[in-house]
DNA sequence: CTCTTAACCTGGACGC
DNA sequence: TGCGTCCAGGTTAAGA
């Protein structure tokens, strides 16, 4: 579910409740995460100040004395805000309880999510390889054209693949491309210096514009306050097969690429 | 190395 | 109502 605007809105949407707080208690209700959770985080955990809430790509880091709790919302996890006193719902896998009498939620049906303990996120073997981050300078057309040199993956694949740049996910991707104008199937390999250029500027700004609307809500995507995005109005392609391009008024095609649902236009992506 | 595929899991929508 | 099928915002591990 979440993509980088998503768990972005949510770390802005818990700042204010969190940065800074104790955590006076951390319950595990549901350890079966897509990595068990270890059973010593909560005693590593409890009696922490969270000095930082960051974020690494797609993963909340909860920065702490002794070390950081890496909260990563799977496919349909979300992080909340709620008071101590707000009922549990099904699939409500775990708390971190803090001393100003609020509370961090984790919801997540799907069980993609995860909780990680390291003393060095950075060294940690899940964030170690993560490429650059989409919105830094050093993520730039001349990155992509660099990376891609050799490899004949699909460009949509390519830009997906966490080890290449992190946080673009299946709705930005397919926006991303719809924006630069590049066809989601063309080999990564065999796109001009120019073009990649269009993509990196078109990854950066659907980011930006999802993020400044709260990111993109189509089932159960909720922010850190409980608010739906509104970026969902705005998708170019995402989720409109057939439904008419807004550059040139074709209908939209959806194909699958890597397992994924791929929109795109066929008339202005080449 | 690069790339593809299966797998992890629940729930909602849809057809019969 | 129920049952089977398909689909969903992510990511890794295994295999080719």
């Amino acid at each position: 579910m979440p993509e980088l605007p998503e768990v972005e809105t949510t770390r802005r949407g818990i700042v204010p409740f969190a940065e800074g707080e104790i955590i006076e208690s951390v319950v595990i209700r549901e350890p079966r995460l897509r990595w068990p959770v270890d059973a010593g985080l909560p005693g590593k955990l409890t009696g922490q100040r969270i000095r930082t809430i960051g974020r690494r790509g797609k993963y909340l880091l909860f920065e702490t004395a002794p070390g950081t709790a890496l909260v990563h919302l799977g496919m349909s996890g979300s992080l909340r805000v709620v008071d101590a006193a707000t009922a549990l719902k099904k699939h409500d896998h775990f708390d971190f309880t803090l001393a100003n009498g609020k509370t961090l939620r984790f919801h997540d049906p799907r069980r993609f999510g995860s909780l990680l303990w390291a003393e060095d996120a950075s060294r940690h073997p899940l964030l170690r390889d993560l490429g650059p981050e989409p919105l830094d300078d050093e993520f730039s057309g001349a990155y992509l054209r660099a990376t891609a040199r050799g490899r004949r993956v699909a460009v949509k694949s390519f830009v997906m693949n966490s080890q290449v740049v992190v946080g673009v996910g299946n709705i930005y991707a397919s926006e991303a491309l719809f924006r630069a104008g590049i066809h989601p199937r063309r080999s990564a390999g065999r796109i001009s210096a120019a073009r990649y250029q269009r993509l990196a500027a078109a990854i950066k700004a659907v980011l930006n514009d999802a993020i400044k609307l709260g990111g993109t809500t189509l089932r159960d995507y909720y922010s850190g306050e409980g608010a739906p995005g509104y970026f969902r109005q705005e998708l170019d392609v995402y989720e409109r097969a057939s439904g008419p391009c807004h550059r040139c008024g074709r209908p939209i095609k959806r194909v699958v690429i890597g397992q994924r649902a791929t929109y795109y236009c066929g008339h202005c992506q080449h």
